[in-house]
DNA sequence: TATAAATCTGCATATCTTTGCAGGTGTGGG
DNA sequence: CCCACACCTGCAAAGATATGCAGATTTATA
């Protein structure tokens, strides 16, 4: 029984879920700790419909969450960790097709890398 | 500019051309070293016109690169740490929902991260 | 209880992917 | 030159995703 496709799937499926720039964002968020759905889309500037939405399939594959209070609904990374290692997929993305962006690729893992305490000091500053 | 949200596109491009099964072990086939496409299509039982898909794919993106000799096409990995990168990603798959492969985790990642010196030395034995 | 707030769910549409198949290209052999 | 081999490309059908909108839930509040 070829158990490696097996785990290939499991691997794409995984790497499907992550494969979504309103998602990766999503992630970057939580890093510093759960917030609400209105909060996030704030945050994306994407209606709270599609938030919701991507939060409902991460959650269906364990990825985050969720804790209500009250009508407001948290969600939080339940691998905090997942986000370096989606930081590391940098050094792989092809950037010679695209140098002017090469320039910033420290600053931009920087970003994401750190912790980002609260969201709205990191007001996404024109690098 | 949300340079975040070019990062997020880059990156979620990059894990969209990793997310299929067929290419997941297309890269842990390479990790071994250059093969054709006849010698990939036969270790992962697809047709060939599918690897050459497939890798044309991987090749757009620059993940693989290409050596003809004769009429036979030759392909390797451009960044071999991307093997190593992905078998990471196991930590996050859940395995709760699949308890009955969970025993075999250890085993899986294993069979990722080794060299896997020659393809024909690691017949996808049934563990 | 009626309203509003914060989300979620279902649905239809638009898009993007995947895949097989037919046909084309380039190379080596006879 | 002609044929077979090893691949690649274009194309159409099938399948999977993404997204907005309308309507349903759940929880505070007046």
């Amino acid at each position: 029984m070829p158990s490696q496709s097996i785990v290939s799937r499991e691997l794409a499926d995984l790497l499907k879920l992550l494969a979504h720039p309103d998602r990766l964002r999503l992630i970057a968020e939580l890093r510093s700790g759960e917030q609400d759905v209105t909060s996030l889309a704030v945050a994306l500037a994407v209606p709270a419909t599609r938030v919701s939405q991507h939060l409902a399939l991460l959650r269906a594959h364990r990825l985050v969450e969720e804790r209500r209070a009250g009508r407001t609904h948290f969600y939080r990374l339940v691998h905090p960790a997942i986000a370096a290692w989606i930081v590391e997929a940098l050094q792989f993305v092809d950037i010679r097709n695209r140098l002017d962006e090469a320039g910033h690729i420290d600053t931009v893992r920087a970003r994401w890398s750190a912790p980002a305490l609260v969201s709205s000091a990191t007001p996404e500053r024109s690098t």
